[in-house]
DNA sequence: GCTGAAATAGTAACTTC
DNA sequence: GAAGTTACTATTTCAGC
């Protein structure tokens, strides 16, 4: 049985299976035989073993928020009241869909979140409407990304 | 011909659809095509649709760093001399495999960054031996992430 | 959106080292 | 017994309707 913090060994077989599947998940898998060189079973059996040791945590489906109409990705970091806690600030952001990210962070703020909205007033509402009333939130400062230049995972 | 910016037009079906695939992108589509009551063939159709109208991007096996070692999360804030040109500072960044996201930000800094090291140790090394010596890079502000407490794309 | 044929994926039993 | 192949069934993909 093996816990979420034990380090597992990959070899590089694995390696390049995990590196075809990161970049198109939905790649069949017979391809990724052919250009390796050994059956699609053995590559199944393979990932099945990479599922159960925790390293593959699953396949997301990527869209592009862009077509439809999602523009504005901000950063804000929020400032708690020393007497609030973080978990029930956490309660609160979770139901406001625009937040995608939320990180508890050392440094300045308390809490780190990232958020997606379709313009600037889009943006202003959901900081003056959803996150300033939230209990505890004393102030926020935001940060507006002009353009995601690298967006990807960890190297394998 | 759509652009990037076009917004399109998805109905219910749609939509149930890129529910169940955002969650797990290798679900089989006939069980997606029994829950909703339509044929595979008619959500392929869909998904083909969906694809060449720009809104579905890709998808990416997802995978859990923490497995192979990689512990400590860190948002880290990049003061640029006025003098260098953000396209040069990014192109220095991208060789760098630690840092995951880049944004060209509004507010203190230049650039935000997201890294992903093994542990703080690691994390110091990212900071002097990489992104200090870059040019023009004059100053940072690190953000240690001590839980990433939400983590997803947007509702559809 | 459906149908049906060809390609591909997923599973299990068998083989080899 | 760990890793792979072969053989078999289910699913996906693609063309024609």
């Amino acid at each position: 049985m093996k816990s979420d913090n034990d380090h597992i060994k990959i070899d590089g077989i694995d390696k390049d299976i995990l590196r075809y599947l990161m970049a198109e998940a939905r790649k069949p898998i017979l391809e990724i035989a052919r250009k390796i060189g050994i059956s699609g079973a053995a590559i199944h059996q393979r990932l099945r073993k990479l599922e159960s040791s925790g390293l593959i945590s699953g396949a997301k489906l990527v869209i592009n928020p862009k077509v439809l109409g999602y523009t504005t990705m901000a950063y804000i970091g929020i400032y708690l009241d020393k007497a609030m806690s973080n978990p029930v600030a956490v309660k609160e952001l979770e139901k406001i869909p625009e937040v995608l990210e939320c990180h508890y962070t050392t440094g300045n703020w308390s809490i780190l979140i990232k958020v997606l909205c379709r313009d600037n007033e889009h943006l202003m509402q959901v900081l003056n409407r959803d996150i300033q009333p939230i209990e505890g939130v004393s102030r926020t400062e935001t940060f507006i990304s002009l353009d995601q230049q690298i967006d990807r995972q960890i190297t394998i």
